[in-house]
DNA sequence: AGCTGATATTAACAACTGTTCATATATAGT
DNA sequence: ACTATATATGAACAGTTGTTAATATCAGCT
């Protein structure tokens, strides 16, 4: 099984680079170090070999149960709680492989539909539900102003997301990401100071 | 100059559909209504028309000099200058053209270098700039709550930004964007709760 | 040693790609 | 009416695509 695997990672990288149609499975199989027809031992399309891929793009932070079940506690730390949010999609936006799959995202939301629901529904609603939650308690401990939960909860994640973007827009470059790392930090303060008691 | 026109006119249809890889130059002169080779008495390239239309994509609200002009007295009126400027970015939202051209900048921002860069100085940096400056002039009269005006102006559009992806993404598959046409306003109101003295 | 199953190779296929060429058609100016 | 120009066609090119079939190699099991 060593083979699947490694047609695995090299297929990653190259459909983060060159999307799903650039990415030729003789290009994928060349990278390997097999021919082409070798391939098909182990995966029966081209699409499989993709959806093998993609299945492993929607691992959100604060994903599994047992920091759910925390969570009334966690948010009740208020900013505490928002920082630490902060940390983990700061890691996950600098880190090298969960930057390629956010990278075959980009480049494939648009054009494939089960990818588009996938975001929508396992990434988009996914982190608004749980940070919206976590707003709600917030809002009951009187830690901030009253208002729509979801509604803050957008405010929150949105300029994450976009923030997240630049940083892989100037990655592929090989530009600095410098100046964009302190906004993250910069992005909590501000937000934090906005709904504050 | 009549087919010149039909040719980019389907050409942007189909890259918003399928990408510049998937929008094959026989597909584009198929919708034209003519044989592939004639695309080139237009045209030397596939390249070249791609760009044709690319380059009409980078059109800002507020992006002509008259309007930039009165910007000093525009910010003054607080509130009402965030609002008229969502109401612009609303309208660019559900053009049917700008939509399209919106979409083949999402699918070739992953791809292609220049529109990378077009992205960041044309529409990134573009609208920063504007906005903090709006920002600024609020603050020095007394308006808004002081700040770094950049940082700001990064949290007031990437809500926007975000908004304007999902909308898209909606419309791909024809689901109802009711929901999020209204969160535009809420977006403003919230905004402007946050920094509001 | 011989068999079996997994995995590799070589070769080929039909379809599609961007582009070019020689040629035809139609339009407009003299 | 004749000519020049712009625009269309049909056919062909060389390269790439995903996939398949027949065959070879190599491991472990009896």
């Amino acid at each position: 099984m060593h083979t699947k695997d490694k047609i695995l990672a090299e297929a990653m990288e190259l459909f983060a680079q060159f999307g799903y149609k650039g990415a030729s499975v003789r290009k994928i199989a060349a990278k390997v170090g097999i021919r082409e027809s070798a391939i098909y031992n182990h995966f029966t399309n081209k699409e499989e070999i993709f959806q093998s891929v993609a299945s492993t793009i929607f691992t959100t932070p604060f994903s599994d149960t047992k920091e759910s079940a925390m969570l009334s506690e966690r948010a009740k730390g208020g900013k505490k709680f928002l920082s630490s949010f902060i940390v983990q999609y700061k890691l996950v936006t600098f880190d090298k492989k969960k930057e390629h799959l956010f990278r075959i995202m980009m480049i494939e939301l648009l054009q494939n539909k089960r990818l588009r629901e996938s975001f929508m529904s396992e990434y988009h609603e996914k982190n608004s539900k749980l940070i919206s939650q976590a707003f709600f308690i917030m809002m009951q401990e009187d830690l901030i102003r009253s208002g729509d939960p979801m509604v803050m909860a957008n405010e929150f994640l949105a300029p994450l997301f976009y923030l997240r973007l630049q940083v892989t827009l100037l990655r592929i470059d090989e530009h600095s990401t410098a100046a964009l790392s302190t906004q993250f930090e910069k992005h909590v303060d501000f937000f934090w100071e906005s709904i504050a008691l």
